[in-house]
DNA sequence: TATTTGTTCGCACGAATTGCTAATTAGAAA
DNA sequence: TTTCTAATTAGCAATTCGTGCGAACAAATA
């Protein structure tokens, strides 16, 4: 993580500046392992800047990834999250109560795509899927009803 | 691809009737190597069935999915795009011109996350960013604009 | 034929995110 | 330190992608 001087020099060296909520949100990314999204985000913010816009939130976290201080996760499930861990990682997601959790995979870069071979590939990510413990525990026989949607299904329309 | 026998019968197996409309919608996605979207599909469907409706689409897709049909693709980029392989693939996506391809990997099912212990994991999914030939072509020098959009940011407005 | 069950469709609604712009502010320059 | 101005914020309108709901229809059943 960036410290304050290095982030104002960051923002500096792309002709923006440090303002009080940049500093806010860059800090609350970094407190937060839960991968948030711009609403919790804007939520948390709030709480310690009464007053600061969603639209604050949303304008500085597309700036944070287009400064590469910030990854955006696009796995389905509604609202975008945001990673601040630049390292290289994957995720695993529960489709059960939609917990994002880092972790770390090997091999992953002697993996080779075959059906791409006209592509340039940059970047590779994994994303498992599995349920965590705590929702295994309270998984009953819930899961009879057949005609329940998919968990992705719900996650999309799940708020 | 299910045979229209087999489609029906799929349908019935699940309570539901095989309309005119759902075995539209379920050839033009075996039409279509493109991963198209709900509106795309809805736009090749109403030059076949003038009158179908969006919701319809929508419906179908989900009703596809919940029964195992289909698959949904959710990489960033605004809408979900809708993918009726259903062999063990992965995908590419061309981070300019948001295409996507289906590829084939090997080695994947090896692949253990570590940090992930308490999760029991259903599927690994993995998907490869890259620059496709066509794009990689028109690629002049315009990477210099240093303020532009990333191109994920720009896959979320572009529409 | 009457009834039940499943479908379609359109519209209203909702969540997530962006567009626009007037008012404000950070920080370089004087 | 004061000045100056490009950058930034706030906030509301507008958009995009979907979903909820109810009425009109259609098809299978009794």
């Amino acid at each position: 993580m960036l410290s304050p001087t290095d982030l104002a020099a960051k923002y500096r060296s792309n002709g923006r500046k440090l303002t009080p909520q940049r500093k806010l949100i860059f800090q609350l990314l970094h407190e937060n392992e839960m991968h948030p999204t711009a609403e919790l985000l804007f939520a948390e913010a709030s709480a310690q800047m009464p007053g600061i816009s969603l639209r604050t939130v949303y304008q500085t976290l597309s700036e944070l990834v287009e400064m590469g201080e910030l990854q955006m996760i696009d796995i389905g499930g509604g609202a975008t999250r945001f990673d601040p861990n630049l390292g290289d990682h994957h995720h695993v997601v529960c489709v059960d109560c939609g917990q994002i959790r880092d972790v770390h995979v090997s091999g992953v870069s002697a993996l080779r795509p075959s059906g791409a071979e006209d592509f340039v590939i940059s970047e590779v990510g994994v994303v498992f899927q599995g349920v965590c413990s705590s929702c295994e525990k309270s998984r009953v026989k819930t899961v009879k009803s057949s005609r329940a949607k998919s968990p992705a299904l719900q996650a999309k329309s799940s708020k």
